[in-house]
DNA sequence: ATTTGAAACGACAACGTTATTATTTTCTAG
DNA sequence: CTAGAAAATAATAACGTTGTCGTTTCAAAT
């Protein structure tokens, strides 16, 4: 910058004041100035403005596993909206470890990024140090009960319902769910979905089609085996998430049992290719991108916005509808299991 | 800080001692330094460090597309590698487009990270201005024909042939291909391997089986539709992408086309449900995490080697081995299409 | 021409660190 | 005990910006 003003023939400040287009500066002197910098290929320091500013226009993301389309999809989202008003973001995968989340939690921070975005592998790790400081932070997806902070999500409970009901219209009746044990809404809620939607059509929910994966694809191919062992496996499974819908589909394929004509599958969670899969998949699509969009910019109003005006507001919740997308891994039930009319 | 070194009762220079742990502190003030820091809950500013050093460990990856499950399992093989010796990565994610790759390679330069991880939708950008700067800048698949310098990317001529070779050994004589009509060596050499094998085996390659996609799953599709509605159908296809591959599966399976009966289906890329497709991909491999490894490696060797020693080196590369694994999606060509022998 | 007000510009102190130099304390040996 | 060396600590100038506050320049009005 020194350089640049050496050049141009002026103090820094107006070089400073070029940089950041204020106004207050004679075109002659802005044109040299535009030229010193060209010359010079100079680029602003954003460290140095960062550290003057104190205010570093980063946002650092933290997710549970960057191999999930799910979460890619998201990121899209947060990187648009980033970008269109001037933030980069350091993406941080906490690889589903609780330590390495509290670790890299810490690691934004020294690095001071604006706020972040976070789903959670857990829910104290983010809470006790950020939260508690008002530090601008919102939750995506995986959200812990509890948390009453700002927050955006699908509206799990009814996207799974519907889906439940969905197969439950096609004639099931032996509707297995796969879950995951672990104390997020977005689980939590998918199950009661299916729970209402059992209830609500009287149909029985016994124990052994109640499966618990852990998010994996290894998880949801060992859940799909133990349905399949059960004496009376149920015609239709409604899996919570994208990973465990493939894995069983792996079974099912590997056991070359006819889907959908002796088993209907839906899963929580679409991607690019569920319509070029074999069979093509009926998804629970949430609007991902638009996700990652809509957290990025609430989270960006939260920094942008004077941080007395932050300390009294309440949580704000924003809640997206999902979309059933029925595909052809859905079907009625075999002829021998439809119920009598 | 000068709050610590208050409670503390020292001067800044010694809390900043201790901080970098740096000998010749004496263990009583050590313990008092220490004890101010975790009162106050002090992290220490890495802007202002960053900008005192002149160094950010932090470093930029570029890539075209986040949601191709290629470069997610490659950004966690960088993350992992980086986490190890402290550095964060600012994520890019130029979406294939030339424009945005430039733009995005400036913002990264003016946030001053020590170093970038590109694989580039486009050369000359890259190219301009960080490279002639000597900027620690290392490619890694994408990388384009001209391109001297750092790189990591995989043997994909031996990986291509060895590919095509298995089809032709299975019997196949009508190969196909879908590559993609772009400049950068990982499509050309794989394309070479092709024809390689191919000339080796005395077969013809009609232009017809010559099929140009660009990356997208709706151009595999396409490309697919293209090969099916020939007069001779190809026997196999060797799809030079993941999504492509995806793509060409969407088509296999609407027109009900027997897989591998009919035809057999031969993908670059492997990812972590090509086993659990319907039926399981036969795929080329790819050491996606090891190569987002070396390639973080090599660039922070580059970066904590002194510049002098930069200056004269010539560009190291290295190339990995990519693995065959065959699954169920190839398999012998029809009876009808069998060579005599 | 001179005054006057506004607009342009320059000097300089921060921002939170680190490293160098200067100063004080502590220790060792005579 | 004290001189001297060695070790520990303090003071302070950078790093590259921005914004405040004087100061200068300019154009219009007298």
């Amino acid at each position: 910058m020194h350089d640049v003003a050496r050049l141009a023939e002026v103090s820094v400040g107006t070089v400073s004041a070029v940089v950041n287009d204020r106004a207050g500066v004679r075109p002659r002197l802005r044109e040299r100035v535009e030229q010193a910098m060209t010359a010079l290929d100079y680029h602003p320091n954003q460290i140095a403005r960062s550290l003057k500013l104190q205010v570093t226009h980063t946002i650092g993301i933290l997710i549970p596993d960057v191999t999930n389309p799910f979460f890619t999809s998201l990121i899209r989202g947060v990187e648009l909206a980033g970008r269109e008003r001037g933030y980069s973001v350091i993406l941080s995968d906490a690889n589903n470890d609780l330590q390495e989340e509290r670790r890299q939690l810490s690691i934004l921070f020294s690095r001071r990024v604006d706020g972040v975005l976070i789903s959670s592998s857990n829910y104290a790790a983010a809470e006790d140090r950020l939260t508690r400081r008002r530090f601008p932070i919102v939750f995506f997806d995986r959200i812990p009960s509890g948390y009453t902070g700002d927050a955006v999500l699908t509206d799990n409970l009814q996207a799974a319902y519907r889906a439940v009901h969905y197969l439950i219209e096609l004639g099931h009746r032996r509707i297995a769910i796969i879950g995951v044990n672990v104390d997020f809404a977005i689980v939590t809620d998918r199950v009661e979905g299916y729970r209402k939607a059992m209830q609500e059509a009287g149909l029985p929910v016994p124990a052994a089609y109640f499966q618990q994966g852990d998010f994996t694809l290894a998880s949801g191919y060992r859940c799909g085996l133990e349905l399949l062992a059960l004496r009376e496996p149920p015609t239709a499974v409604f899996s919570c998430n994208n990973l465990m819908t493939l894995g069983l589909m792996g079974v099912i394929a590997e056991r070359q049992i006819a889907c959908p004509a002796q088993i209907s599958v839906l899963g929580f969670d679409d991607f690019e290719w569920a319509a070029t899969f074999n069979p093509p998949l009926t998804t629970v699509a949430q609007q991902t991108c638009e996700m990652g969009r809509k957290a990025m910019e609430m989270l960006l109003q939260r920094i942008e916005s004077p941080a007395t005006e932050r300390e009294g507001e309440p949580g704000q919740v924003i809640v997206l509808e999902a979309e059933l997308r029925v595909r052809r891994s859905t079907g009625p039930p075999p002829a021998s299991d439809r119920p009598q009319t």
